[in-house]
DNA sequence: TCCGGTCTCCGCCTCACGGGGGAGGACCCC
DNA sequence: GGGGTCCTCCCCCGTGAGGCGGAGACCGGA
């Protein structure tokens, strides 16, 4: 069973690099190629590949709106690498997002290209290098920041940073009190004490330290309902 | 200019392995090699390598302390690639968190471990592609629930995002008559509409909002003095 | 033994906050 | 012209929130 690959470029010659390397391999089959969104989407329903190299600036269509498409209708274990010449940010989040499982640049080498067709139809993921370095860089600075910030947070008594934690979710002083258990008098006395200790003025200050602080994340709870 | 590289793993015969592997190749140098954390900083300081093999599970001190040693006390362009058996999530964390550049399981192939290597040293970045992978996951994570929230965030007029983005920040309703250049009356009007729109109760809960919507983000903005 | 920290709780006081309801002006579209 | 939305501002009123001071109980260390 070779791997079954759709080769989406609207460069004819790219697409054709593309296709000739890929094609040599024993294990690897280019079923189809396709020079814009709509023909990128065409071809995917009606070969259903493995994984499909998907380039981002095209006619008709461009290779975002076509990847959300083509992952959102796929019933089958398709995978779509993003290859193109730019890199920036905002391309690969919003690539992410579409559903891309790898985003490499098109200098990547044959070879590095190969081994990451081969990656993705193994249900793995990838991205350059650089990238890589930048999502790595993201997650290191927001640690960072939660690391210098939280020192702050020591200062607080264990009850205390519990009390600060139910504010972040947007409790009430009552629902603090029923939560964990103890007298709104006391619920008083411990919000008084955050506020004082971390400097801040009111809740609404508090909940903007907590999620500063790192001590609550984004997505750790729902909203609304 | 060869590019020098420390192995650190407990193991005699792993570092070994690692070792040969990386000295057969014309453009590295294994240059030492160390059997626990303290060991590590010692080489690190005494060789100043390019890249460095690291182990997290190791006696005396375990890889991650010994990173953050490493990377902070170093004053050249020291990356370390952690290498490892395991692979739970919070090592990922911690290891990017102590400042590793790279991290990837102890079954790669070794012509793979040797580009990991040339990457590193070339300033780039590395994960396993399962690892990447949940990377990436996380970030799709949080950009769908993005998208789904942002739906309510529409409902809101320009001026009302403006006043909740204030809000978001920790500011008063009179700080926030300041920073708009409204009457104070004006900034209740809309607080009062954002809160009804989307279903909260106080200004807490619009800042729980704000930050699980994605309409600000952890980082955005320095919170303290 | 006493001291300090923590957790618990009690008043009292002030006020910013938030709800309700109303109103005028600017703009746009039919 | 009329209807719609948005931004602006006003008053009244109730209450949750936060500051301040005090207090009893527990526990661990000096």
């Amino acid at each position: 069973m070779s791997i079954r690959v759709v080769v989406v470029d609207d460069q004819a010659l790219v697409r054709g690099g593309f296709a000739m390397v890929l094609g040599h391999q024993d294990d690897i089959e280019v079923v189809a190629e396709a020079g814009n969104g709509l023909e990128a989407i065409e071809a995917a329903r009606t070969h259903r590949p493995d994984v499909i190299l998907m380039d981002i600036r095209m006619p008709e269509m461009d290779g975002l709106e076509a990847t959300a498409r083509i992952v959102d209708e796929a019933n089958w274990p398709v995978r779509v690498l993003i290859v193109t010449t730019f890199d920036p940010d905002e391309y690969v989040y919003k690539a992410l997002r579409a559903g891309a499982s790898g985003f490499v640049l098109k200098d990547i080498p044959p070879e590095d290209l190969v081994a990451a067709v081969r990656t993705m139809a193994d249900g793995g993921a990838l991205l350059s290098p650089s990238i890589t370095r930048r999502l790595i860089g993201r997650f290191a600075e927001r640690l960072a920041v939660d690391t210098a910030v939280s020192h702050r947070l020591e200062r607080l008594t264990d009850r205390e940073r519990e009390v600060l934690a139910s504010i972040a979710r947007g409790s009430s002083n009552a629902e603090i009190s029923d939560e964990l258990f103890i007298g709104a008098a006391t619920v008083k006395s411990h919000v008084s004490n955050v506020l004082t200790k971390l400097g801040l003025r009111d809740r609404a200050q508090a909940v903007v330290f907590a999620y500063e602080s790192g001590l609550v994340e984004a997505g750790d709870h729902d909203i609304g309902h």
